[in-house]
DNA sequence: GATGAATGAGGATTCATTCAT
DNA sequence: AATGAATGAATCCTCATTCAT
């Protein structure tokens, strides 16, 4: 949400006691959601790992649907903001498009929950997203799309596979986060591991920059 | 599962009326649980679909989790078969990276739910598939790897990075059917209609040829 | 009932095929009802101990019910055969209560289902048996009475206590079989065992003789 | 249970609203179980009766078998606590049985059901009992033959008949409360009006005295 | 006589939610 | 702000039963 997109301040910590606990359930509801999705979680579960009963959520949180949806843009806020100063910057800063991946990578590496969580809504179709949200998003694409236009990469692919760079770069990016755990099973290797992270970093970044490469 | 890597025979249709129902079943669960992932899928839902009440799905299926299983080993046979081939292929066939992806893709193309399915289950943890696909799905990723590092990719990237051109691809591909429903919202556009498909395979294709081109 | 009270002739094997397969429901609902009580057995249960899918069930019995009252029915015939021939005779016969306990002992040793299906019945209060059985018991209780009256007993414990003496004999033996399960668990000895049903019937007699002895 | 051991006191009335209704639910369930065994006890009938909805019993008892549990443990507490006073007397106390015997009558007559419940959970091999309880069951069977031996009658029935004893005082007592409902039917009288119990007590009373009795 | 398929009724249990305390 | 108690709705699943084959 762009209302989020400002950085937060410093002065954002929770102050008050309530807004403590509120901030307590938000984290066990982000990792809930972004583990079982939102069917799949239930409050009896969250309550649990805060350390409350169910019904003291609903002093924080008129009900499931609105913790989901806190969750959610409390965790976009920050992508978002990364997201909109690259989409609002003037054409020159096109140029610099595997930087900002490689700055929605550093952001998602630090809360890995959040891409999961977009995923999972990805899949649902989005249901659940405000309108406000869902309205930054399609012009999000729109304004991406236009971007990549803007960029040596247009001459190579052309125009008209604007749309579908923006969508390999995206799943590229979120998707490795999203297979962590099962790749931890299959695999057992951590991709969460700063040493994986760091280099999965600059592996997109190389994609990005072979792919951007003028031909 | 390696053993509906053999491809499905003629006489494969269902004969007894059992069996067509159980199809009809398959059909429709597939679709559920695609859309809603296995905890938003009820199985009310399924069976008012299928035109029967909820117990007759009990004369089919050992209940709701043995119904998602069968869903899910029944989309995979087909990928797992084209993967499979070009898994104990011999170094040759790695060359044709770009064919295997193109293959995924068709098949992935004919049955859209299954990227969806594959999605939400990884997102899951894999929690709910049997043993023996996740065997499969290890040693595909292990082969997968050998199989791009004996790739000329493999001078260019580097055979420590396998394992993230790997991941790369298996997102671009899978997470483009995912993001179907939600991109038809957010732009308007089918991205499963018979055009977008055709230029979404050759685009994979083209990007294959691009990073595993030599230097 | 009376009906069965007269001895099961030799003749009585089952012949066609289809009585031969409603013996074995029989005999397998009889063990079921047994060790879990009317609610407690399901037909699924029934069906698959005896080789044979639930609807095949109906080609027999016309129901749950009616399987059990068949069971019961079956079961009881011989005993109240016995029952029958002593509450019948004359005055004289009572003096041998011994031998009635006796005889119903060996009786229910080789069927020990039927003392648990009986407190089984007697627990639930006896919903399910038909008028005829139901008159029966009741007739029996009654002359129950009058025989221990005619006993010297009599004139030992009075005639009002009569009712009290024929419960008191009644939950002795019948007890004992009921609890054959249990106490094997318990105390590691099988009561059902050959040697201990004869101790236990020496036993029975013992009590019998000494509490019906004159004072 | 050797927990329960301990008289209850004074300030066991429950206190809590909470607990008032637990108190109620057990009270409910305890009539149910008695009455109809663990499988033909519904919950729906057990909130009826008292007055909630079904899941409001979850709010005091984990399940339907945690409530059987909970009915079985509070309701043969004071049955164990009379058995333990007597089991780890001394020798001398043995003597009395009959006292034990009459105490327990007592507090049966005063809790119909538990004889039942007693019952029922015998017939079914007592597979839902604790293993605390199972295994103080096991203790009491081998005390009461201890016991018994220790007893003059043990002269007159020999040492290896005092399990048979044990057995047969047993179900004399606690059948005769399971047999009450069916009495009641068949021969319309109440085996648990003070009346009868007073002369069942009596006989009981009797019968040990004259069974213990030296020959 | 046996069975595959279908189903109405009901089983225990869980869920999100409310409200008085 | 926190919670114990209560609940309507819905969960998956099982039951006994029927019927066409």
């Amino acid at each position: 949400m762009p209302a989020a997109a400002t950085p937060a301040p410093a002065e954002d910590r929770p102050r008050t006691k309530g807004e403590q606990t509120a901030e307590r359930i938000l984290d066990v509801a982000e990792e809930r959601f972004a583990e079982c999705g939102y069917a799949g979680t239930t409050l009896r579960d969250v309550a649990a790992r805060v350390g409350l009963r169910i019904p003291s959520l609903y002093n924080h949180f008129p009900g499931k649907e609105a913790l989901y949806v806190a969750v959610l843009e409390r965790g976009l806020g920050p992508v978002l903001a990364v997201l909109s100063e690259y989409l609002d910057a003037d054409a020159e800063a096109y140029r610099d498009s595997g930087r900002v991946v490689e700055r929605v990578i550093e952001l998602l590496a630090r809360r890995p929950n959040l891409a999961r969580l977009i995923q999972y809504e990805t899949l649902s179709g989005g249901g659940r997203i405000s309108p406000a949200l869902r309205d930054w998003m399609a012009r999000a694409f729109a304004r991406a799309h236009e971007a990549v236009e803007a960029t040596p990469a247009a001459r190579r692919w052309g125009r008209e596979r604007a749309p579908f760079l923006v969508l390999a770069m995206y799943h590229m990016v979120l998707g490795y986060f999203a297979m962590a755990p099962l790749y931890r099973e299959l695999a057992g290797e951590d991709l969460l591991a700063d040493e994986m992270l760091e280099r999965q970093k600059r592996f997109v970044t190389d994609v990005v920059d072979t792919l951007f490469a003028e031909a």
